[in-house]
DNA sequence: GATGAATGAGGCTTCATTCAT
DNA sequence: GATGAATGAAGCCTCATTCAT
C-alpha cells in the first residue's frame, strides 16, 4: 500500500504513472522481506526476485538500498495516517472518536504487524536526513491522536493532561501489540488486548463526567454485542 | 556491566576468571558500538580495536558475531534485573515499592538509553535460539514489575486487573523514554516525563483506597521536596 | 568537426545525410565528455543526454561504445589533416610552408587541447583493428609534415636528415603543448611556447643557407610585428 | 622496482617491511597488467591472481583501485629518478653528463616501454589529488635534465636557451620512443633512434664552442666503437 | 527512425572468520 | 593465550546493450 508518494526520493524514470506502479511493486516486496528477515539480511536481489523485476531496475527507481528501506518504512507509517482519519470520519462524540482512532491504530498495526516492527527497528539504520522523514511522519500520526485527546479534554470528558504525553501511552499500546506480540499473544488475543488496554489507559484519562459517558457507551456496546465483558471494570 | 555471565555461550578459553574479564572487555566495547552505529555497521575489527584486543581474540570467547550481539543485549537486560530489586529493597509499602521499581527501571533505561534501543532493535537479528534467551530475560524483568502490581492488588490499593497486562503499560513507559527520546525530550525532561508518566498510568490502577494512599505519599514527597508539582492531578 | 566520414563504421540507418548529421551530434557530445572525464567514466547515457538523443538511438549509428571512441578520436585526427594543408595553401617558400604547417598543427592542438589528450590516451583502449585506423590517420598527418621537411632538404635549406625522424620532433612539439600543458602553460603562454619551440627545433635543421633565409624571414616578421623577439637566438 | 615508498598511500598493515614487500608484489603485477590491457580492463581480481594473493589482501595495502594505479605510475616515474642520477654519477664533462642523462632516460623508457605508456595514459584517470603526486614526480625528473642543460649553458657549450623549455624536447625524445614505438621501431631501432634523436636535438643547443667539443667526443667514441656513424652530421 | 525502460553480467569492496606464528 | 595478516564469499551498484512500443 503506497499511500502517499514519497516524492522526496528521486527516480530516473520520468513517467509518473510507471514510477508509482514500479515503486509499489518494489516496496511491497521489500516490506515483506525486510519485515521477516531484516533489512541487512535481505539483498537487493531478493527484493528484485520477489518483486518480479531485475536488480538493475530497482536502481532506476531508488538511489540505493537505504532508499528502499526509507520508502518501505514510510509506506507503513503512511498507512497509519490513512486509517485513523478514515476510522473516525462520521463519528462526532469525542470519546467515540478517540476510541475509534485508537482501535484503528491497533487494527492497522495488527494487520501489518511485521511491518510495524520493521519501522521500529529500522529507523536507526537510515541516514539522519532520511530519518527526519520518518520522524515527521510519526509526528503527524501522533498529532491525529493528540487532537482526539484534546477534544476530549475540551469536552470535559478527559482530565486536563498534556495531550502529547498522554498520546504516547495510547500509541505505545498499539505499537506494543506488534513489538511484544510474542509475549502478549499467548495470554491475550488481539481483541482482548486492545479492549483491555484501552480500558486500562482510558481510566487514567476520564473525568467524573467522562466516566459516566464511558460507562454509557460501554453499556450500549455490550447491549449490542452481548459478549466479551472486560475483566477490568 | 556484565551482570550474570551468559554461561550458555561457549568459549575456547577455560580459565573462568579470564573469560569473565575478557568478555566484559569485549561486551563493553560492543554495546557501545552497536548502540551507536548499529550491529551491522559495526565490524568485529571495530569491536576489537575499541576493546583493545585483536580480532582473533574475540573468537576465543564467542562463537561468532551474533554471539557478541547476544551477550551485549543480555548485558543490557541483566542490568534491569539488577537495578529493580536493588531499588525496592528496604521498602515495604506496596505503592512505594511499585513506584520505586518503575522509577529504577526508567532510570536505568535513561542511563543506558542507546543500549536499550539496541536491545529493542536487535532481538530480531538473532537466531531464534538466541532470541529465546533474550525473551526469557525480558520475562523475568517483567515478572519483577508484575509482582509489585499484584502486591498492590492484594493490598487493595490497585484494581483487580491482569497484572501481566498492566505491567506492559509501565514497561512501555520506561522503554518509550529510550525509543521516543528524540520526540519526548524536547517537550519534557526525564524527570517530568517519568513523574507524569507514572502519575498518569497509576491513575488507571488505583482503587479508592489506593487513591487516598497515593495522595498521602505525594503530599509527603511534596512536603519534602517543595517543587515540581505535577500538572495532572 | 566531423571532417571525413569514417565510412568504416557501419550504421543501421541508410539515409547517408541523416547518418552524417546524427553522428556529428553524437561525436561532438562524445569528444567533449571523453576529453573531460575520460572514456570509461563517460556512459553512453551521458553521451546521449549531452547529444540530446536517446541512448537507444546511438546504437543505430554505431555498433558499440568503442565505435563512439573510434569516431571521436578520428574526428580529432581528421581536423589535423584539414588544418595543415589549409594553412600552407598559397605559400610557396619551403621554410614558410614548413613554419606555417607546424604553427597550424600547434594551433589546432591548442584549440582542441583536451581532445588531443583524448586521442593520445585512448588509442590503446581500442581493439587492434580500430587502432589501425587511428594509426593510419596519424601517419597521414605526419606525411604532411615530412613532405615539408623533405622540400626544405631538397631546397638546400635543411640538412639532409631523415625527414620521418625529424618530423617526430616537431610533432612532439605540437602534442606536448596538449600533454604537458599543465606544466608549460605557467612558464610560457601558447605563443611563446610555439615560437621558441619552433625556433629551437629549426636550429637543428637549418643549413648555412637555410640560416640566412630563416633570419631574413624573421627580420621581415619582426619588422611587421615589432614585438616578441625570441630570447634564443 | 619500488624505488621510493609512496608513503602517501595508507595501509592497514603496520609491519613496514611487510607493507613494502606486499606492495612490491601487488604493484609489479599491476604495472604489468595495466600496461598491457589498460587500467579499466584490468580487474582487481586479475591483479590479485597475478600477484599470487587474494583480492581482499590488496585492500589491506591500498584504499582502492585508483591507489593501485597511483602506486603503479609512481613506481614507473621513480625509476626515472633513480636511473638518471646513476648514469651521470662519475662523469664530469657537462656534455657527457647531459648525453648520459638522456641516454639513461631513453634506456629506462625502453626497458619499461609499456609502463611508460601506462604512465602517460593513466594520469588523467586519477583524482586530482593523486594527480598532483604524479606531476610532482615528473617535475623532479625534468629538473634533473634541466640541471644538465643549465650546466652546459654555464660552461658555454650550449646556447643561452630557457633550460626548462629545452628540457621538454629531450624528454619528448625519450617518451616518444614509448608512445610512438609502433611507428618508429620499423624505421629505426632503439639505438639509431636515440643516437640520431639526440644528435638532432643537440644541434639546436650547441654553441660554436660546444660544437667543437661535441665533435671531439663523437670522434673519440667512433674511435672506440668504430661503428654506427650517424647519418646526420 | 526514435525512445527509454528493462536487463543482467560483472566489478569493486567489505568483513566475518581462520590459522600460522 | 594472543596476534593480525590473509582469505574469499557475497553484496551493492553500474552501465552497455536490447527491444517493445
Amino acid at each position: 500500500m503506497l499511500a502517499k508518494p514519497a516524492f522526496e526520493v528521486q527516480s530516473l524514470v520520468t513517467d509518473a504513472e510507471l514510477v508509482k506502479k514500479r515503486r509499489a511493486q518494489i516496496i511491497a516486496a521489500a516490506v515483506d522481506l525486510f519485515a521477516h528477515q531484516g533489512y541487512y539480511k535481505t539483498t537487493i536481489q531478493d527484493v528484485a526476485k520477489r518483486a518480479g523485476v531485475s536488480a538493475g531496475l530497482i536502481y532506476q527507481y531508488v538511489r540505493d538500498k537505504e532508499d528502499v528501506l526509507l520508502l518501505s518504512v514510510l509506506d507503513v507509517l503512511e498507512s497509519y495516517k490513512q486509517e485513523i482519519p478514515a476510522a473516525i470520519a462520521g463519528l462526532t462524540d469525542p470519546l467515540e472518536r478517540f476510541r475509534a482512532a485508537i482501535m484503528a491504530y491497533c487494527r492497522v498495526v495488527d494487520q501489518r504487524r511485521e511491518a510495524t516492527v520493521l519501522a521500529y527497528r529500522s529507523t536507526k539504520s537510515l541516514s539522519s536526513e532520511r530519518r527526519q522523514l520518518i520522524m515527521a511522519s510519526e509526528i503527524e500520526t501522533n498529532a491525529l491522536i493528540a487532537k482526539c485527546i484534546q477534544d476530549g479534554i475540551d469536552a470535559g470528558l478527559f482530565r486536563d493532561v498534556d495531550a502529547a504525553l498522554a498520546t504516547d501511552h495510547f500509541v505505545s499500546l498499539a505499537h506494543s501489540w506488534a513489538l511484544k506480540h510474542w509475549r502478549i499473544k499467548p495470554v491475550a488475543g488481539f481483541e482482548r488486548y486492545v479492549e483491555e488496554g484501552f480500558d486500562f489507559l482510558v481510566h487514567a484519562l476520564l473525568t467524573e463526567k467522562g466516566w459516566k459517558h464511558y460507562r454509557k457507551l460501554q453499556a450500549e456496546k455490550d447491549g449490542k454485542e452481548k459478549k466479551k465483558p472486560s475483566k477490568a471494570r
